[in-house]
RNA sequence: GGCGACGUACCCAAGUGGUAAGGGAGAGGUCUGCAAAACCUUUAUGCGGCGGUUCGAAUCCGCCCGUCGCCUCCA
């Protein structure tokens, strides 16, 4: 099999990837808070991670990819106070907390279903989980790693001394920190809450040995990743902006649980800017994935992200994505013109036997291959299927050098890896060669054109070339004499 | 204040010691009735600045400048 190499922030450097059992990998990424409608961060996040998990897959890994929804106990000032964020929207709105949950992890699935995100192969929701989180919080008070304070159960910080080895941050750094808050009921204020008690008039609460109570913010992903994947597992993924204090917290509480190793690799996927500078409400500059496909195609927003490197910040700007939608057309109009020639069809490829003629597709996927392999180089990968491009279209473009056998193998092979692993095209997208009435039409006009160029009536002809064009039909017209068209949004 | 990341052409963006991928935009050309698409040529002696290590640095080290993130929920 393939070796992956990927950059673990536990290291800080790029490992060799050497899963817990062999041929599989288990892979666990923080999901979102369903409080609101998803934005292009989101979309960032889970668009890395879908090609990260398509391409374990690809190589013959096993995969089991567990991403949590989060639908209770994010607290909107701190870690202690403050109110729970769905229930503030659902206070708003005069709704029950479980509608704003099921609305907006609605809307999440479908911005991600656009994007082409596959959907994980477990998506458990913090609420269906409350018994055996508060199992969690129980075990680690019974191993001497957590207490109780008046209906609150507190990790204590201080007995779990690689605190801080995830992060780079050191407790008493935290401590000198500002913002803590004296009047608590910690032991030590870097002490993080593992289960908070419900005061009156908090609606999302459930029983517990300490109470009437709700879950703190970290529990949940300790929880749900080592029941589905076990106490010690391959991947856990998410923000980076949950690097600290979340996933330290999850380090601490498994490891003090179990005794075991939590996690192998940790990846961490950058965040998103807007015009240069952070998205927030504040600002006025949030941009929601909605907002984002009411002016370009999902998959174009997806190209876009994944020009990019998961580790590397990305800014988002109409120009930058407007920029990235024009390469796309380029691969868009080579796989037409391939499935003309292919006659639509796709084969198997064999990627350890692939051919040097007439195009030297060997040279192409090893270059691809080798990208994706350190450390999921998407937008190298990308840049290996453009130089391709640049050699299929010369082919095509000098006529009759590729049979239907070659077109059919390099239309499948980019199919494969632009398609079923990157997400970038649509591998069944017919819309435009369908035998819809539609597309008859159309060709009806094209050859109502052709007739009229044929008598040199070009005012006639271009006539019904931009009306064409103005309902976004575009048409090409072929050395052979013949005409093509493609659909544009 | 503490911790960390980044700064590559007009824009986006790969590249962690061997002499600057890829995409967009621009310029010239081929093809075309004209377009569109495509192809060819072209656009960074230089990778924030200044020093240093080295035969050799965008890549390593130091300092400075700038941007961003985390240290409080956040992908």
């Amino acid at each position: 099999m393939t070796d992956i190499y990927l950059y673990n922030t536990l290291s800080r450097q790029k490992e060799k990837f050497a899963p817990v059992s062999e041929g599989r990998v288990g892979i666990y990424v923080c999901g979102p808070t369903v409080y609101n409608h998803s934005h292009i961060g989101h979309g960032k996040s889970y668009v890395s991670f879908d090609a990260i998990i398509r391409f374990f897959r690809f190589v013959g890994y096993k995969v089991l990819y567990v991403q949590n929804i989060t639908d209770v106990g994010h607290l909107t000032d701190n870690a202690d106070e403050g109110d729970d964020k769905i229930e503030k929207e659902a206070k708003r709105d005069r709704m029950n907390p479980m509608e704003i949950v099921e609305t907006f992890m609605r809307s999440y699935f479908e911005d991600m279903d656009r994007l082409g995100v596959i959907r994980p192969d477990i998506s458990p929701r913090a609420t269906g989980h409350i018994v055996e989180q508060i199992e969690l919080a129980r075990k680690l008070i019974e191993r001497g790693y957590a207490y109780e304070a008046a209906g609150n159960v507190y990790f204590d910080v201080s007995k779990f001394p690689d605190y801080g080895k995830l992060s780079g941050k050191k407790v008493e750094d935290l401590v000198a920190g500002a913002r803590i808050d004296v009047r608590s009921d910690k032991r030590n204020p870097a002490d993080f809450a593992l289960w908070k008690k419900a005061e009156a008039g908090h609606i999302m609460r459930w029983p517990s040995p300490w109470g009437d109570g709700f879950p703190g913010w970290h529990l949940e992903c300790s929880t749900m990743s080592m029941k589905y994947l076990g106490d010690s597992f391959d991947i856990h993924g998410g923000g980076l902006d949950n690097q600290f204090p979340h996933h330290e917290c999850e380090i601490a509480q498994s490891e003090a649980a179990t005794g075991k190793p939590f996690v192998r690799y940790w990846i961490h996927n950058n965040m998103v800017t807007v015009n240069g500078t952070k998205m927030s409400k504040s600002l006025g500059n949030f941009v929601t994935l909605k907002d984002a496909f009411k002016k370009f195609d999902p998959i174009t927003v997806r190209f876009f992200i994944l020009q990019s490197h998961y580790r590397s910040p990305l800014d988002y700007s109409d120009e930058a994505v407007e920029g990235a939608g024009k390469g796309l057309d380029r691969l868009k109009n080579v796989i037409r013109e391939l499935r003309g020639l292919a006659g639509d069809k796709r084969v198997a490829v064999d990627f350890a036997h692939l051919p040097d003629e007439p195009i030297n597709l060997r040279r192409y996927y090893g270059d691809w291959l080798a990208a994706m392999a350190d450390d999921f180089n998407t937008p190298g990968a990308i840049a290996a299927l453009f130089e391709m491009l640049k050699d299929v279209n010369s082919a095509i473009g000098s006529g009759g050098v590729l049979n239907a056998d070659s077109a059919s193998l390099i239309y499948s092979f980019i199919l494969t890896l632009a398609g079923d692993v990157l997400g970038i095209v649509r591998s069944d997208d017919r819309a435009e060669s369908g035998r819809n009435i539609e597309s008859s039409l159309i060709n009806l006009l094209i050859n109502l054109r052709l007739d009229a160029r044929k008598n040199r009536d070009f005012k006639l002809a271009d006539s019904i070339r931009s009306e064409l064009q103005n309902m976004g039909v575009v048409l090409e017209d072929k050395k052979d004499g013949t005409t093509t068209f493609k659909v544009v949004r």
